[in-house]
DNA sequence: ATTATTATGTTGAATGTTCAAACAATTAAC
DNA sequence: GTTAATTGTTTGAACATTCAACATAATAAT
C-alpha cells in the first residue's frame, strides 16, 4: 500500500478472498477455453451452445430460450451461431408460431462434433476444478456459487 | 439428455458444481465490469493496472513485473497502458537498470481516478461477493480458490 | 570481438464481445 | 382496421484480447 493512499479497502481476509476467487475465475475459464480452441478449434462460447442443443428436445431451441438459458446476449448468441451456420453445425429455421422467431437446429455434423468434443472437455474440467478438490469443498464450492446466484438472479 | 447420445458426462453433482461455479464467475465478472464501466469509464483490466501501480513502491513497475503480478500476457498489458497513457493516467519511461525494459508511472492524475474509483468498486465487490456470504463461507470460498490456483500455478 | 541466443516489449491482424441502431412481426389502443 | 408500442432477432461499428511477427537490448559462445 502506498503510504499517500486513503481509499476505502477491504479488510485483509476479504481481499484475499475476493483475489483468490478472481484469479481462479481466470485460471480455470483461460485453461478450459485453451483446451478447447486446441483440441476442437472452438471457444466455450460455441461449445456451451452445442452442448444446450444437444441437450435439447428434438435437438432445437429458439434463439431467445437459448440465450436466456445461457445467460448471453441476444448478439453474443446471433454472432456466435451465424459462425457455427458456416461450419454446417448449426441451422436456422423460421419458427412456425412466431414469425419473428428463429429456431437453431444441430445437424448431424454438428452431433458429432460435439460427442467428439465432450469428453476431453470433461476432462479438463475434472483437471483443473474437480480433482484438486475434495468431496467436501465440491460441495462446499456448489453451495456457495448457488448462494451468489441465487442473490443476484432476476428471476 | 438426447436419448441418442453416448457422450462420457460428469455426474449430477459435478455437473452442479462446474456450472454453479462457470456461472457465478461470469455473473460476478459481469457486475463489476458493468459498474466501473458506468461509474468510471474503464473495464476491470485497467482497474486492475491502476490498484497495482497505486500499491507498488513509488508508485511504478516494471511492465513484465506487472504482467506477471496481474497474470496478463504482454500484449494485453501494453495495449491497455498505452490506452491509459492517453488517458493521461499513466507514463512510461525507460528503465536505467535494462535498456530492454520499460517502466509504468503512475501520474497524478491516474493516483487521483483510482482514489475516485476505489470506493465505488469496493462497494460493488462487497455487495456481489462477500455480503451474500456468511464468515465461514468466505473462508471456504478463499480455501477451495487458493487450492485451484495452488494445484495449477507454475511457480 | 563477433556472432548467436535469449529476454523484454511493442505492433498489427484476426477474432470475439458489446453496444446502439435497425428491421420485421406481433400485440395493444383507439 | 389503422396506428402505435412492444418483442425477437440481426447487423455493423467500436473495443478488447490473443497470436504471430518484429525490433531492440542483454547475455553467452567461440
Amino acid at each position: 500500500m502506498a503510504a499517500t493512499t486513503e481509499v476505502q479497502w477491504l479488510t485483509d481476509d476479504e481481499q484475499a478472498t475476493w483475489r483468490a476467487f478472481n484469479l481462479a475465475s481466470r485460471l480455470v475459464d483461460g485453461a478450459l477455453d485453451h483446451q478447447l480452441m486446441r483440441d476442437a478449434d472452438m471457444g466455450h462460447t460455441q461449445y456451451a451452445v452445442l452442448v444446450a442443443l444437444s441437450e435439447a428436445v428434438d435437438h432445437r431451441a429458439r434463439m431467445g430460450d437459448l440465450a436466456d438459458l445461457l445467460q448471453y446476449s441476444p448478439s453474443r448468441l446471433s454472432h456466435a451461431v451465424r459462425k457455427m451456420e458456416t461450419n454446417g453445425w448449426i441451422e436456422r429455421r423460421k419458427c412456425p408460431s412466431d414469425g419473428r422467431g428463429q429456431i437453431a437446429v444441430l445437424t448431424s455434423v454438428g452431433r458429432q462434433t460435439i460427442e467428439q468434443t465432450a469428453p476431453g472437455h470433461v476432462d479438463e474440467v475434472r483437471r483443473v476444478v474437480l480433482s484438486p478438490l475434495t468431496a467436501t469443498q465440491q460441495a462446499q464450492l456448489r453451495n456457495i456459487c448457488e448462494t451468489l446466484l441465487g442473490g443476484n438472479q432476476t428471476t
